[in-house]
DNA sequence: CTGAAAGCGCTTACAG
DNA sequence: CTGAAAGCGCTTACAG
């Protein structure tokens, strides 16, 4: 593959010269950048970007770990996020963690190494040493839907609070009083604060959230399913399952449709995140939507503010209901499906 | 960050000595090897991959380029792949094309700049300059699901005729006689192939395949809506539509819903690559599974075969069809629902 | 077993 | 405006 050497060769100039002519310096004479460019283009040469890092300490690459591919949301997070960095001159290189700590370390480390110029996480568990070492070891860093507390680094992430108290008032009003939810990981964030939220929302109305009304998943569907089949055994079964996640919700669905059961004349379920099939499945299924390109593309700019320099921002925006009728029919036509014109924001 | 230098002088050895322990270079003494685990232990040295890659030519990376990370067939296949690297040693950058050629063409570019190892792509088009060049250029290259005739590249892919053929003869069985169909894009060998296979099948059943039932697609749920719409809007619609990817068969969902009608009653639908949700939808859709996980594994051994000088094979695998009750009820309970015990593969 | 030195392909002060 | 030279952080013959 041709050098910018052979470049120099073939235009008759020096390196330091083609090297100008490739990054835009002001200082060439047409002349000089006129046979730089003709020989580029004879010799079809195309810098090599290993080089030009290993000079300029700058990749012009950012890292993003997510949990899971395989969930719908993150991967839109993961398009949305390659969207806005490609707009800002950034490349991405996406780590799958599936949700194992060992393995998010693995790609941590193998970003950390490939000198990323800044990571992305939504941490798949409470915070490894590796994770903190590289936050506190000044690699900018943001993270996104999930975070660990005890680190001083930018947030960008959707707060469901209000979406589930209107989704506790939904089920409510259908009459539901014995709600489970088959939560994530404590130690993610999301996985915690859903469960919360839950359980708070359900105080208001007076209802109990006993712990056998709390399954615990990792956000897989098989998982899912297994808590869905322990609820089932219950002898005063529950009259909804919440999915903290959609993998989950689909896992509680083969669950249910296993045993020969009917949604929601059997059982209500509802899921946090929503997915363009939930509008088809039999029947459409209640969910709580967070606004993921906008959450990936405010934690790229929030990432490239902290790598140019400038102080970067944590954002919090909101999700909101869908009502679909895996719960029941809504009492009014109408029903209760809050649509806010647009997402609000509040900054930190 | 500590380099190789600080760990040489905190060693008291050469740089030489501890590039040689880092690289498990067996003529390096057991004292100088602990002396230089341990500095590397105290400065929390990791190697600069950046450096060593410019020096070696190798990156150890692998670029994946595929049509649309959106669509959960190219997600899970970009999973395998991923997974497969790793074990091998390699990691890979995913290029989402979002089949537009000229986001496929900056991503290749991107990629070869980056100077990967190797180049697995499933190509949007029939064939770029670049990527052509690429491929005549010396780039270890492989092509996975679909790929481009002109070039002597190996093929990892799934042969759909078959299973296209169980599909036109459940709906012959079934009754149906008017079935359309929505194409992908025909300059994509998957998008023409699936058609070819339709039409060739319908045929032996001595049906027509009149222009009006091939709707033009483009892989995206917005197309299988469009498609679905002039179906509909035809003096005699289709029976059945059979929508050449499940983003389109989404798309034709959404507009089948939208003019009140009911699958399989009122119109029957199929799609090809079938995925989870499909189990779970009003009603679970009749699909045409590939053998995805084994595609992108096989598609890794190939081009790390090439890449590391062992002759590439290429691959074809089996799809089948999957029945479920998209398309009416199977005459009789066992159906027709080939389940060969494990995918046949044929060799060239 | 070990080190000094060259070199991978670039960029960028420095001098002219 | 231009070029010679240093240097980014590594690896690897070569000599000892």
């Amino acid at each position: 593959m041709a050098s910018i050497k052979n470049v120099a060769a073939e235009a008759g100039v020096s390196v330091a010269t083609v090297s100008r002519v490739l990054n835009d310096h002001p200082s060439v004479s047409a002349e000089a950048r006129t046979r730089v460019l003709a020989a580029v283009e004879t010799l079809g040469y195309r810098p090599n970007a290993v080089a030009r890092s290993l000079r300029t300490d700058q990749t012009h690459t950012l890292g993003l770990v997510i949990s899971d591919v395989l969930n719908p949301y993150f991967t839109e997070l993961a398009r949305s996020v390659e969207e806005e960095a490609r707009a800002l001159g950034y490349s991405v290189i996406i780590g799958n963690a599936d949700e194992k700590p060992e393995l998010q370390d693995h790609h941590i480390r193998n970003l950390l190494d490939r000198r990323i110029d800044g990571l992305l996480v939504s941490p798949t568990d409470g915070g490894s040493p590796l994770t903190l070492d590289a936050a506190r070891g000044g690699t900018p860093m943001v993270f996104v839907d999930r975070w660990i507390p005890a680190v001083d680094v930018p947030v960008i992430r959707a707060d469901g609070r209000a979406a589930v108290r209107d989704l506790v008032a939904h089920l409510h009003g259908l009459g539901h009083r014995r709600l489970a939810i088959i939560a994530g990981p404590a130690a993610t964030t999301t996985g915690s604060e859903r469960v919360e939220a839950f359980r708070a929302a359900l105080r208001e109305y007076g209802l109990p959230l006993p712990d056998a009304y709390i399954g615990q998943g990792d956000f897989q569907a098989e998982s899912g399913r297994r808590a869905t089949e322990a609820f089932l055994d219950l002898p005063e079964p529950p009259e909804v399952v919440f999915a903290a996640d959609n993998l989950m919700a689909l896992g509680a669905l083969d669950a249910i449709r296993a045993r020969g059961m009917r949604v929601p004349h059997d059982i209500a379920l509802a899921a946090f995140d929503d997915i363009p099939w939930f509008v088809h499945t039999d029947p459409p299924i209640t969910a709580i939507a967070q606004p993921t390109g906008e959450l990936g593309r405010a934690a790229v700019r929030a990432l490239v503010d902290r790598i140019e320099g400038r102080p970067p921002q944590s954002e919090t925006f909101l999700a909101r209901l869908v009502v679909r009728r895996s719960c029941g029919e809504p009492a009014s036509p109408r029903g209760l499906s809050p649509q806010p014109p647009s997402p609000q924001r509040s900054n930190t």
